[in-house]
DNA sequence: TTGTGATCATCT
DNA sequence: AGATGATCACAA
């Protein structure tokens, strides 16, 4: 590949792009790619995930859906330690904090996102330079039913404090699998929100996160059935 | 400003 | 060590 991978028009096409990028290091792809690889991603966290995604031939685009609407398809990159456990939690989406009382999980931006996600997991220890690291193979996941309660619970519990103008009650302790932590430019961010009686508020902008265990057992199904 | 891609930095 | 709250870059 020269420049950014053609958007596939099915499923197998996406995997079969994902399973070639298996194996292969974030630099020598960003060099197949001609995009040049930053230093460290302090001023550049995001560039993991948009080199994969380039290389998938997903758009550029920042829409709250999934990467491949087409195919319903999410793509997410999964950073994993030396024993290829997960390292950061996985922003899922914003949360729109003003439609938070009319909100149905059934309907939700959270749950088209999660309702088929491409894991791409890559190597993400300290040690390993960032051009040096591999990507994993990929896995394409969807919520079993145990699963899918427990992310609408979660989903659920906080909207409801939101919708109650309570959003700034919410901590990142709450939510067994789906928590909810600030999504900001900085701690000065305000988005408009709507307190309980409607009267127009302003509040830190916050987000969905899915907790490293939950995608540490996602990850663990391709093991499993091996032990 | 809001949403996308996330990781950083600090505290417990 | 693990997790929470804070933060960075870019597009529309």
């Amino acid at each position: 590949m020269a420049a950014a991978a053609p958007r596939p028009r099915t499923e197998e096409e996406l995997l079969g792009r994902a399973r070639a990028l298996a194996g292969a290091r974030l630099g020598e792809v960003a060099a197949s790619l001609r995009r040049p690889v930053p230093s460290d991603l302090r001023r550049a966290k995001g560039w993991v995930g948009e080199l994969v995604e380039l290389a998938l031939g997903a758009s550029a685009g920042s829409r709250p859906e999934p990467d491949f609407p087409e195919l319903g398809i999410e793509v997410k990159t999964l950073p994993v330690d030396a024993q290829g456990a997960p390292k950061e939690s996985t922003h899922v989406c914003a949360i729109s904090m003003r439609e938070a009382a009319g909100a149905h999980w059934e309907t939700s931006v959270a749950r088209a996102k999660l309702a088929r996600v491409l894991w791409v997991p890559v190597e993400a220890a300290a040690a390993i330079a960032l051009p040096m690291r591999h990507i994993g193979q990929a896995i394409l996941w969807s919520p079993d039913t145990r699963e899918e309660a427990l992310l609408r619970r979660d989903w659920e519990e906080h909207m409801e404090l939101i919708a109650l103008g309570r959003s700034d009650q919410i901590r990142g302790e709450m939510g067994a699998v789906l928590q909810v932590r600030p999504k900001a430019a900085s701690g000065g961010s305000r988005t408009p929100v709507s307190d309980g009686d409607g009267v127009r508020a302003a509040a830190l902008p916050l987000g969905f996160y899915l907790r490293p265990r939950f995608t540490a057992a996602i990850l663990g199904r391709v093991y499993a059935p091996l032990r």
